[in-house]
DNA sequence: ATGGAACAGTTGCATTTGCAATGAAAGACC
DNA sequence: GGTCTTTCATTGCAAATGCAACTGTTCCAT
């Protein structure tokens, strides 16, 4: 791998690479855990989103962990063939759908968080409390000016 | 501001979780900009690292962006017809295979690199430099971690 | 030196994903 | 109320991805 490289800047010092990067590392080294239990990471992400926020639609998903409604909908059948999670059209919202996780959903949430909560602690064990909280809150501001910068795309792209 | 949630966890203070949605919001909006220039997310990740690191084995890319060599492969088939890189035998090592940025590569990174960065001083512009400074370097960290544990698996799984 | 193990890349095949079109329901506006 | 627009979910279809198998090459222990 060539590194004598002169240029002023390096790849990790952009933030977007940065964070694409680990996150991609830490996808890698949870997966075979995951699969264990016989699903994927998406499915885990839904199993999460699902446990801390409760029912949801499928845009809901969609928003929260940046998958298409079309692959989602076919996600979760595979879901509800795993039981679980179950489906039920909304009786608020005739267009929606409410995606519940089992109690199937529940037990594997509750088997499979300890390892998450671990592996965590694998990431952040140089760090002390304060610096990790404002790791996570400069990670959360950034959250919310990409989604705001989201919104008024939406919105202009509809004016 | 009293919790009314009875959990005392939520998403956003799950490292793993936060990473993945800022990566996959900051993918979403800057994916449009690729589109205009007719390439992927994927295919920008690939010009990035060849243009700072040189040329590149397809092991490398992939350990860099995370795709798998199999995917790697044909990705790189579709970015020779774009006319973006070459892919030529090495001499030292003649089961690997050398991945240059082509001139019109070069050039497509010059043109996309400043929307890059300013995608870049968007999302970081609440931190002073010192913050961002921290905020970079855990990153990096967090990315030494994981790469030790996966080259330490990688390890055991052979003995 | 040589035979076996590990590695790099490619390809067939099945799965997953996204896009675009569709249908159905809710909202906006008059 | 009635129409027109927007939103939500699903599906057909094409593209992308990953896994496993295979070829060719290098490494390593004897």
């Amino acid at each position: 791998m060539p590194d004598a490289n002169p240029k002023a800047f390096d790849l990790h010092d952009f933030v977007p690479f940065l964070v694409a990067r680990v996150g991609s590392l830490m996808a890698l080294t949870f997966t075979p855990l995951l699969e264990q239990s016989g699903i994927t990471m998406h499915m885990w992400r839904v199993v999460l989103v699902l446990h801390f926020n409760g029912p949801l639609t499928l845009v809901d998903i969609s928003r929260l962990i940046g998958v298409k409604t079309s692959t989602l909908s076919r996600l979760v059948g595979r879901m509800i063939d795993k039981r679980l999670v179950t489906r039920r059209r909304s009786q608020d919202d005739a267009r929606t759908v409410q995606i519940s996780l089992r109690s199937e959903g529940q037990a594997l949430f509750r088997k499979l968080w300890p390892e998450a909560a671990k592996a965590q602690d694998t990431v952040t064990a140089p760090f002390s409390a304060p610096e990790l909280d404002t790791f996570k809150e400069m990670l959360r501001q950034i959250e919310t000016i990409l989604m705001d910068q989201l919104e008024a795309e939406r919105k202009s792209r509809r004016g």
